[in-house]
DNA sequence: GCGACAG
DNA sequence: ATCTTGTCGC
């Protein structure tokens, strides 16, 4: 166990500061499987659903994939969103056959207040690499990104460079790319340019997204199922 | 004090 | 994230 997951929001953004120093950042190695992982959170009560697909590269087929239901123990805080998905996204990991090469997640890696997003916090826990793919800006500085799917522009922040702004399809609003763990900004980003398919999602995590919102409307419709 | 704030 | 259908546009 690398710490406890029942802590404090403060205690959480204490554990941040203290293992943002063991991130480590290095050239991504040859990749052959992503496993692209998402979470749904379920509408009323505190459960959500972890999935995490694996596709392979060059042709991003699909070679497996797992999807596990959880309670979400950890309140959304802005700054401390791994405390939130991290263990859903363990466990669901935890149940693959296959050892992907890398992992990618929806969420900022070193592009974070302290240095310690959720694909660093995953990428400690697994010792494995991560690269995160937010939806959204959270922090750092950057330029307009050029109008055609795969341009890019550096995200700085405190004066070095954290991440990049990917336009990841025409036409669409750009992710942030950072990387978490194992990996440096440049193999992150070139990472994500390689699995892009003409949609704003990169296909492993598009995958994972739609692989968690069916789990998710699965359990619905057996519920009301059930009361009927 | 004011504004910002991944999913 | 989630509540939500159709609709405007390429």
């Amino acid at each position: 166990m690398l710490h406890s997951w029942t802590l404090t929001p403060d205690e959480a953004v204490a554990l941040q500061t203290e293992l943002a120093g063991r991130v480590a950042l290095a050239p991504l190695g040859p990749v052959r499987t992503v496993a692209g992982c998402d979470i749904a959170y379920d509408t009323f009560a505190p459960i959500l659903h972890a999935a995490v697909v694996v596709v392979r590269l060059p042709d991003l087929i699909e070679v497996e994939r797992a999807v596990v239901r959880a309670d979400a123990a950890f309140p959304y805080v802005p700054g401390l969103l791994s405390f939130r998905e991290c263990p859903a996204l363990l466990s669901a990991i935890t149940t693959l056959r296959t050892q992907p090469d890398v992992f990618m997640v929806d969420g900022q890696g070193i592009a974070h207040p302290r240095r310690f997003g959720l694909a660093c916090h995953l990428g400690l826990w697994l010792d494995r690499p991560v690269v995160g793919c937010a939806k959204t800006w959270l922090v750092g500085d950057h330029a307009e990104v050029g109008p055609t799917a795969g341009d890019t522009t550096p995200l700085t922040l405190g004066g070095e460079t954290v991440g990049a702004v990917v336009r990841t399809a025409d036409e669409v609003r750009p992710c942030f790319v950072s990387p978490g763990h194992l990996c440096d900004v440049d193999s992150a980003v070139g990472l994500v340019r390689r699995v892009l398919s003409g949609f704003r999602h990169p296909v492993p995590t598009r995958l994972a997204h739609m692989a968690a919102n069916e789990a998710r409307r699965g359990e619905a419709a057996s519920g009301y199922a059930d009361t009927t």
